[in-house]
RNA sequence: GGCCCCGUAGCUCAGUUGGAUAGAGCAGCCGCCUUCUAAGCGGCAGGUCACAGGUUCGAAUCCUGUCGGGGUCGCCA
């Protein structure tokens, strides 16, 4: 149940009635007016600014925005929900609720368990990709970030209702996967005994190459040694790249992260009656005149000094909003990375997705309106794409840059920030903040269990609440605090102003899931759960002051009951909300 | 130079898609454990929402310009 939904309708159908009454155009968009809690409590429960909203339609009818607003009060009135409507200011409407409605959506959210929040489903199938770091090497924090908020974006969608699809893409196409195969080959040779001294220059260092080049000598021998390059890189490549897929799979698995698709550049490539899928979409943008040869400006700025004017094949992506045309191919015939995102986006629309998500690092961003250009092309602006930018990560200790040596190789991986701080800890530090700010990661912070760490705040704060319920079954034995013998308490005993207050909070959960699944930001669930942990502990903090308002009252079996119902539902959310952003909920801290 | 992101309290950041008197947490100061977990709570102090215009009933939020920080700029990925 989520009351301003509920209130949006309701007044929805008001205004409707007006316009049958022919004092509003008929042709009024109903869901430009919004529904929401006033910023002072003591304005009510809800407000709403439609009169204010609709003022310039309304003026033939009435002479002022609170003309409107009085109107639409005196209807809201009657409603048997509402204890009174009342206009201020130039046409708010503030709505104070009759204490029942609250009884009503602690009920529901007790019944409802950790569906509470959720929406109807729509089924939507969305497409979210997320990490696709190239498989040359282990994840570094800066993948963490978008990893994990992708991971947590797409569980957001799928609770609200959506079909989510979890994909990575794998960029074992390009010119880096014959580096990391030169490199694998360097290890081989190591492995079978040689002395291949230093890496060279431009081939990766890391020590995480040993074991594939260990293993590629258990399975082939000296048998390639001899062989000319063009004869093992393919193989050496394949079997490279699969292994640095398992080791990332693992960076992956380490954060409880899992994706569903594992889509391969190099598949793209793949000639299937002598027509590879990336050929196949450039013919036929070509067909449409889109695609054309031409000549590209020489960018603005430093010339790059290999600068060359010649003519290629440009993707028209001008036509659908982008700055510039784009090459497809490049200059040694091969395709750019543009055209088989081309085909990699099609074949997300092929699959049935008209709704898509890229999580990209913020060195992309200069590649947003290109992809959608080109998705709005390939599609027939059917099918839309969301690119979510994640700004760096700092990483700190006490304050200070963490040095990382130009040197690859030398890098902090995900994995050892993983394992000195914790899944949990990891997750909600990169969850609470947007995703288009850049992130300070500062491991001595991240690792304290204070009160400085929002994490342990938030979980402390569910390890508290079941605590109640635990010490309220050592004061009633037997007690059933189930929730469906919870709902059944008598929840009008809730009369406490600060009782209330946490209610009202908790329903506002559905509507807070609401907006942070439409905006694709799930750091709102983030900072939503620490209000809700704050609320809680401060609440529970004037126990201390007075006992009458302590959870657990002996003499009172009704009233304990009424307010375990209120521990119980307010654990569920933060469960929930948790559970969206793949934190664990513990239910004890110690 | 073009494009994208950011600029809010000393620091790190929110700000319900344009709403009412701009909020947290740290750091500072003053309090609270014979209390269902003090990993907590209460209070004080802290602001020209970078700047200047514009749009309207109303702007931190939208538009234009300026300044400052970051990213990016044919064939890398």
């Amino acid at each position: 149940m989520n009351v301003f939904a509920e209130f949006q309708t309701r007044i929805a159908y008001i205004l409707s009635r007006i316009i049958a009454e022919d004092r509003l155009p008929a042709d009024l968009d109903l869901s430009r007016f919004v529904v929401e809690p006033p910023r002072d409590p003591s304005h009510g429960d809800l407000a709403t600014n439609a009169a204010m909203v609709y003022a310039k339609e309304a003026k033939a009818s009435f002479s002022n925005p609170r003309q409107l607003a009085t109107e639409i009060a005196y209807a809201l009135a009657q409603d048997s929900d509402v204890a009174q409507a009342e206009v201020a200011g130039p046409g708010f409407i503030n709505i104070k609720l009759k204490p029942e409605v609250y009884s009503r959506v602690l009920r529901d959210a007790l019944l409802a368990g950790l569906d509470f929040g959720k929406p109807a489903a729509s089924g939507e199938a969305i497409n979210v990709e997320y990490v696709s770091a190239n498989p040359t090497g282990p994840m570094h924090v800066g993948h963490g970030r978008g990893a994990v908020f992708g991971d947590a974006l797409s569980s957001l969608l799928a609770f609200a209702g959506k079909k989510v699809t979890r994909e990575y893409y794998i960029n074992d196409a390009g010119a880096q996967v014959d580096l990391l195969a030169r490199s694998a080959f360097l290890r081989y040779r190591e492995a079978l005994g040689e002395s291949i001294g230093e890496i060279p220059e431009g081939l990766y260092p890391g020590d995480y190459l040993k074991p594939a080049g260990k293993a590629l000598a258990d399975a082939h021998g000296r048998a390639l040694l001899d062989k000319p390059e063009a004869d093992w890189l393919p193989l050496v490549r394949g079997f490279a790249i699969d292994a640095m897929m398992d080791m990332i799979r693992e960076d992956l698995a380490a954060l409880n992260i899992k994706h569903d698709v594992f889509f391969s550049e190099r598949s793209l490539t793949i000639k299937t009656n002598g027509v590879d899928a990336v050929r196949s979409v450039i013919d036929d943008l070509a067909a449409r005149g889109i695609v054309y040869q031409g000549r590209l400006p020489p960018p603005k700025g430093q010339l790059p000094d290999d600068w060359e004017d010649r003519e290629q094949t440009l993707f028209k992506s001008t036509d659908f909003g982008d700055d510039i045309d784009r090459p497809l191919i490049k200059s040694d015939g091969g395709y750019t990375y543009f055209a088989s995102d081309i085909a990699y986006h099609k074949s997300k629309i092929d699959r049935g997705f008209n709704s898509m998500i890229d999580v990209w690092g913020a060195d992309h961003g200069g590649y947003v309106k290109r992809m959608q250009a080109a998705v709005k092309a390939v599609s027939g602006g059917k099918a839309s794409l969301d690119v979510k930018l994640c700004q760096l990560v700092k990483l700190m200790r006490d304050g200070e840059p963490v040095k990382m040596s130009k040197r690859a190789g030398d890098f902090v991986t995900l994995r050892e920030v993983v394992d000195e701080v914790g899944v949990d800890a990891v997750r909600f530090w990169m969850l609470f903040r947007k995703n288009d700010a850049t992130l300070e990661f500062d491991l001595a912070k991240v690792i304290e269990q204070s009160k400085d760490n929002p994490v342990f705040y938030v979980q402390y704060a569910h390890a508290r609440g079941r605590s109640v319920i635990k010490q309220a079954l050592k004061a009633f034995p037997g007690l059933d605090v189930s929730t469906a013998a919870l709902a059944n308490a008598n929840l009008d005993l809730l009369t406490d102003e600060s009782e209330a207050g946490l209610v009202k909070l908790i329903a506002q959960y559905p509507r807070q899931i609401e907006a942070a699944a439409l905006a694709h930001e799930p750091h709102r669930v983030a900072f939503f759960v620490h209000e809700l942990a704050s609320s809680f502990h401060s609440h529970w903090n004037r126990g201390k002051d007075q006992p009458q308002l302590r959870f657990v009252n002996e003499e009172r079996r009704d009233l304990t009951c009424a307010r375990l119902a209120l521990v119980n539902s307010l654990t569920l959310v933060l469960a929930s909300g948790l559970a969206i952003l793949g934190v664990s909920a513990p239910d004890e801290m110690r």
